[in-house]
DNA sequence: GGCAAATAGTGGACAAATGCAACTATTTTT
DNA sequence: AAAAATAGTTGCATTTGTCCACTATTTGCC
């Protein structure tokens, strides 16, 4: 049973019925803020729009010869999407691919230098964005809902928690 | 400096760079499982597909008369996508519209009886996802998260607080 | 009163992203 | 040796978002 209300001009006499307390809404609307954000931070720079591009770039970067399939996990892609996302990157020059010589099915990722340069311009753009966008968040709080946020992304991807 | 690591063919083994203490990289990925999950649950209904189309159908519900323009703040749309969801849900008879008799410039939106029937169908199952879906975070963060994301929402789109 | 600026909504064009399903190549199972 | 599973590719249809220009109405200002 909605509580109504009549004719709101103005989004402060708004209430949001049921979402008010639904966690996904509030996912889902603030990743359109902090999506738009980040882009608009990100102007030009080649990894712009969509989520996939930024992660992809510093996950070759960082684990050289790392699977698209393996990546396309990670960022809950799937492979027709990561494939396509990998070959504007190439076309990019940012990414390099070869099969690999064990599994001839698979291929290796691999970063060129313009990558690797991109990589390391962008990693404290994109850390110091989100630091900035939730700022208005207690430092602490930021802290508390991203160490809630990382296990449940972990258990969803089946992460275990092992490093190598 | 990324800590490198080699060739993981298991998504185990991965470390996710400096996006592992990036609130925005969980919001982002989050919101793709949830709206998929989401997307999923609603197969068939109408209002699948795409951040908006819930949102309006509840908002619209619970406040006879809103604008259009409102709800394009409220879940961060532009006029014009704003404009094409709502000729959309009218074409699918969950919504009426008619121009406002004070401020002719501007229109008043209504459920139809078809539409009302919709929202009180979908509020339970709306809620219902969200919890179930962040099932493996205990309630009590749960609830911690949303609080600080719900403080972070409204002071971005400029919700005072103030109910009417 | 009348003109300029702001506001509400519409419409078109265009670029991307998404999801699905079919298809090849390779490896593993049985 | 055949069947099933895995990695990646390709095509297609759908959706979405964005940008920009355009109309109508209201408001503010001179």
């Amino acid at each position: 049973m909605p509580k109504v209300t009549s004719k709101p001009t103005t989004i402060e006499h708004v209430d949001l019925d049921v979402l008010e307390d639904t966690l996904s809404f509030y996912i889902r609307t603030m990743n359109i803020a902090v999506s738009r954000d980040l882009d608009a931070r990100l102007d030009g720079c080649e990894v712009a729009r969509g989520t996939g591009k930024i992660t992809t770039l510093l996950l070759v970067d960082s684990h050289p010869g790392i699977r698209p399939s393996v990546i396309a996990q990670i960022i809950m892609k799937d492979r027709s999407a990561m494939g396509r996302l990998i070959e504007q990157m190439i076309e990019h020059d940012l990414l390099r691919r070869q099969t690999s010589a064990s599994e001839r099915r698979a291929q290796e990722l691999y970063v060129t230098p313009k990558g690797a340069e991109l990589a390391a311009m962008i990693r404290p753009i994109v850390t110091k964005q989100s630091k900035d966008f939730f700022s208005f968040i207690a430092e602490e709080e930021q802290a508390q809902v991203m160490d809630i946020l990382r296990r449940a992304y972990r258990k969803m991807v089946g992460m275990t928690g092992e490093r190598d």
